[in-house]
DNA sequence: CTAGCTTCGATGACATGTCAACAAATTTTC
DNA sequence: GAAAATTTGTTGACATGTCATCGAAGCTAG
């Protein structure tokens, strides 16, 4: 190993800001969410990702991948929204091995009364604070972390296995 | 509820950049880590916040304080620290209640062995990619935003049993 | 002093996330 | 078209994080 090549203070300035922001805004949308919508971020993104599409339903698969999920993990999930009659399971036409997630009318419920609260939430402790070109700035530079993480040749993209030797 | 104010194109494209940077960055530093030195992103912010200090040694509570974790969340994780070997209890003597955590030589010889390698890893994935004038905004929005949260007011700055009603 | 009140850290119960293994269904290969 | 390989989703064991509670110690006010 070379020589390592710290970071120097703007760097680390960014590094750290970053590390912090991080934890303190996801502990704060938590604590919102949690108290007006009686929701947890992950259900949050499930119903989301769900709502946004035309159905109300997605494979599991697909969603897990969109999600950035294992399908283990999905999987797990689902089966407590299931309780709570926020999401159900159908079977799959095509594929008998499938499963179909499929937003319940509650779901839909939920998803709607928590939205207008946590877009505010977002926008109250981050985007609001932001200039238009930092807006810009933000959305650029996470657009290329992402393109060069998800490259072929690194890992996986998603949260699976890792790839065999 | 007023009508909620979305979030444009732009502001969207950040918010949705942010998650999926954070996600995607998480686990491939989380996999480097873990693969080329044999620890968990908290171990490492353990081990980096203790090894910052002249002494390797921090009280419990201030290095909770730190992190942004619950004395419980540390108590629990420096358990299990403490069975590999990386850190050490002490008591402490101005106050019979307080643990001391201290690096122990593992400890020490392991943060210092990982971290050119995972400082490299942050600069391969993030800091590299950005060029000098992003690195400056990221610095000063993420401190912004961070000083924002902390502000007294809200909600506590650490995840802690909420203030009482 | 000493009776509250607070802080410290540990703990156990529980919620959530990860990982490996699995059966069933599908796809590929010959 | 059947054997082999892959994909799908579930499951159980385990690791980790959260929350409420606790005993011990410190602090504060009379």
């Amino acid at each position: 190993m070379d020589a390592p090549r710290w970071l120097d203070e703007r760097e680390d300035r960014a590094w750290r800001g970053y590390r912090r922001m991080r934890r303190l805004l996801d502990l704060e949308l938590a604590r919102e969410l949690s108290q007006d919508a009686g929701l947890s971020e992950p259900d949050y993104d499930v119903l989301s990702d769900l709502s946004e599409t035309p159905q109300g339903r997605l494979r599991l698969s697909e969603l897990a991948h969109r999600m950035l999920w294992s399908r283990s993990r999905l999987s797990h999930h689902l089966s407590r929204m299931q309780q709570r009659g926020l999401v159900t399971r159908e079977e799959c036409a095509d594929d008998a091995r499938g499963s179909i997630v499929v937003l319940t009318p509650a779901g839909r419920q939920a998803i709607e009364s928590a939205a207008p609260g946590h877009v505010a939430a977002v926008r109250r402790h981050l985007i609001d604070l932001l200039t238009p070109a930092e807006v810009d700035a933000l959305g650029a530079l996470t657009h290329r972390v992402v393109d060069h993480l998800a490259e072929p040749g690194l890992q996986a993209t998603r949260p699976q296995p890792a790839a065999k030797a």
